[in-house]
DNA sequence: TACAAAATATACTATTTTTGTATATATTCC
DNA sequence: GGAATATATACAAAAATAGTATATTTTGTA
């Protein structure tokens, strides 16, 4: 009688109904999906899902937490890369603005707008995720690798930044996503005066 | 007190609860969409609203006939051009695909799978909308434009090629969708036999 | 300015959807 | 065969949505 809460985290129609909301989520937002619709699109019976889940805002925290779980692996997999600073930064803004694309502004407008229970548990996430964030941009500091900015300071224009980028008008100025990214990426490393100047 | 009738179809609030519900159905579908969410995004009162449908229904009807006569309109504009009838066809293909494609699939999904009345509605427009383009087939035969195919077997073939070109996993098969696109009208030209042996 | 048309705010009831649970049955897989 | 897992169905409670009534405000224009 152990393995019954890991039996429980991997059983084959737990797995069906988290990926198949994800991919609702993704597409329409929180609201606009039911219990229901996820799991008939699973094909499982409501029984099954409230077996696993008690309702919707804990299936949406597990999600919310297996891409966080993700963005750390990815970042300690970067930082574990034999290539300059500069580069790894490039790489972690191309992983977030990625997943960000991916997860569709209708699913951070719910999660936003959506109850305070949802916006609390996103503040707490944010928070620790800003912890560890924090550390890793010390680190770079210490070594050398990043102008003498205050982590806060960084923290926020990175936020700002994120909003730029989720700027749909903005976005269509440039021919496709690379070089979009590519000048978001460049204003952050180097700021806006030309190369002789620095 | 002539105008009314006009002035009521080209209020400024009436276009813009048009405009923002054509925008939210074709992004997460009908039914996914409240009557109130339309009327906050278009910036209108729920009474305004009232004021110019009976309900959601009558609105998608009037956003839907105006799809089909901006399509009627194309279909005219392409014929008075002056090109070959083969390409004429492919321009009418890539309006069409193009329309279906920004509509997307949920939008359509919900008007198949919605009410009686929707179903029957679309049904009807459908057999109109079939009704000219038969007419347009009969006139290219007898400019001996196209092989003395059946009219309706034509159209069939038609249907069958658009339940192709909405398949997502074969649409992935190709670099993109100009060459996908491509693909079919050269199959619904030239069939599947090579140049030599026709 | 003054009037009529258009739009709004608010509040409310009826309807429909959705949620979450209970119960009895079926399937799967050691 | 038996425990774990999944299902079907039906149902009451809660929540969301639709649609209406009434009183007020804004807007265009004669």
């Amino acid at each position: 009688m152990n393995g019954t809460r890991d039996k429980k985290r991997t059983s084959k129609k737990r797995l069906q109904i988290v990926e198949t909301a994800k991919d609702l989520f993704m597409r329409f937002g929180i609201r606009r999906v039911t219990i229901d619709e996820i799991c008939r699109t699973a094909g499982a019976s409501k029984m099954t899902f409230y077996k696993y889940f008690s309702n919707k805002i804990a299936l949406l925290k597990e999600i919310w937490n297996g891409w966080l779980e993700e963005g750390y692996r990815r970042l300690e997999e970067i930082d574990g890369m034999e290539i300059p600073f500069r580069e790894k930064l490039a790489e972690i803004i191309e992983y977030k603005m990625n997943l960000l694309s991916e997860i569709g502004p209708e699913f951070l407008d719910d999660v936003l707008h959506g109850g305070e229970e949802l916006r609390e548990f996103v503040q707490e996430m944010r928070q620790r995720n800003i912890l560890r964030f924090m550390k890793y941009v010390h680190e770079a500091q210490e070594r050398g690798d990043m102008r003498a900015i205050r982590p806060e300071f960084f923290l926020s224009v990175l936020d700002k930044i994120q909003e730029l980028a989720e700027d749909e008008r903005l976005r269509k100025l440039y021919n496709d996503d690379m070089e979009f990214i590519r000048e978001i990426q460049n204003f952050l490393f180097f700021g806006v005066l030309p190369a002789e100047t620095r």
